[in-house]
DNA sequence: GTCTATACAGCGATAGAC
DNA sequence: GTCTATCGCTGTATAGAC
């Protein structure tokens, strides 16, 4: 049973890895089953449903990694302000200084969003109200907008750094972003 | 000659709408030929390089429509106020609510960047340095941070409102970042 | 479960008539 | 210039042997 468990979440690491740099569409089974090692009799047998249900798959691992890591912590970590701060530290580690992509994101961005319409809401939703909670225990004025100007930040992040190549925007955008959201605005008028 | 102008100008627009609603895998030439209504003859007499040169064309258009309404105001308006105001009434109804993609960012965060990197890396180079050259003509202290936040606002507020497919986050965002950009801290401490 | 072989549709690109 | 026909290839998905 362990090595059941182990591989399925290898071939989801795996799949997430191939949809994040080529894209949906340009994530063929030809490169799916060489990078999952599995040929695409095993790949139907695992996900029936082909490559849809493959996404949704993934989808599902990163949306539970993020609630796990990220968004329960923001909501219910005794200290507000270290669950934010380890939410950018995940955060830098995780998007790899800007060049590696939020396949959320890029998948909004792209054409094939609506099979997945349902997750990806969920996933920002979910992401900022877990900031917002995190900010209002802080006393902060305006924790929802400022959840929403944090989230937006991130993501534009991204698109700046892998279209500029460079991983600096992107880790100047969150040291700013850690500031930002450490200041208490609310204390001030 | 008006009528070739305006032909070309057309298909372009078309082409750009196609590539922004489809992504560059996603637009096929039969879509393209039907959105355009040319055939496949009369497109790879216009563009002998096929799809990369379609998209080559659409990008260099994007870049001069852009340079013209938004970076050299920017940088030339005897009224930067004016022209970063400007600048975001123009963004906001050119990406229609944050449900039309910007097709640079789209792009860069996809598959097919690569033959397109220096156009990406150029225009939101321009961008940034353009609105970072408004912001020092009005005295504003760390022009350059404040303008990559700016961009990376934008960006972003455009994969939320993409991937909650609601339009009142990127209008939020904009709002309060012509707030933050009209705001002259450099003045405070 | 995993493989290979294959069905069939669609892709980008080209050729050649008009 | 514009069209249609077609090339060669790759896509997803399935079938069936093992």
């Amino acid at each position: 049973m362990p090595r059941e468990i182990a591989t399925r979440a290898d071939v989801l690491a795996a799949l997430a890895e191939i949809f994040r740099e080529y894209g949906y569409d340009g994530a063929s089974l030809s490169r799916i089953s060489a990078a999952t090692g599995l040929g695409r009799g095993s790949l139907y047998h695992f996900f029936p449903g082909g490559k849809a249900e493959m996404m949704q798959a993934v989808l599902a691992e990163i949306d539970a990694w993020f609630e796990q890591r990220i968004f329960a912590p923001l909501r219910e970590d005794a200290d507000p302000a270290a669950a934010i701060a380890a939410m950018l530290d995940t955060v830098a580690a995780y998007f790899h200084g800007g060049r590696r992509v939020c396949l959320p994101g890029a998948l909004g961005l792209g054409d094939a969003r609506a099979p997945f319409a349902q997750i990806l809401s969920g996933y920002f939703t979910r992401w900022t109200a877990s900031l917002a909670a995190a900010l209002a225990r802080l006393d902060h004025a305006d924790a929802d907008a400022l959840a929403e100007e944090a989230l937006a930040a991130i993501q534009g992040a991204i698109v700046l750094s892998r279209a500029l190549d460079r991983a600096e925007p992107f880790m100047r955008v969150l040291r700013r972003l850690g500031a930002r959201l450490a200041a208490r605005p609310a204390l001030r008028p």
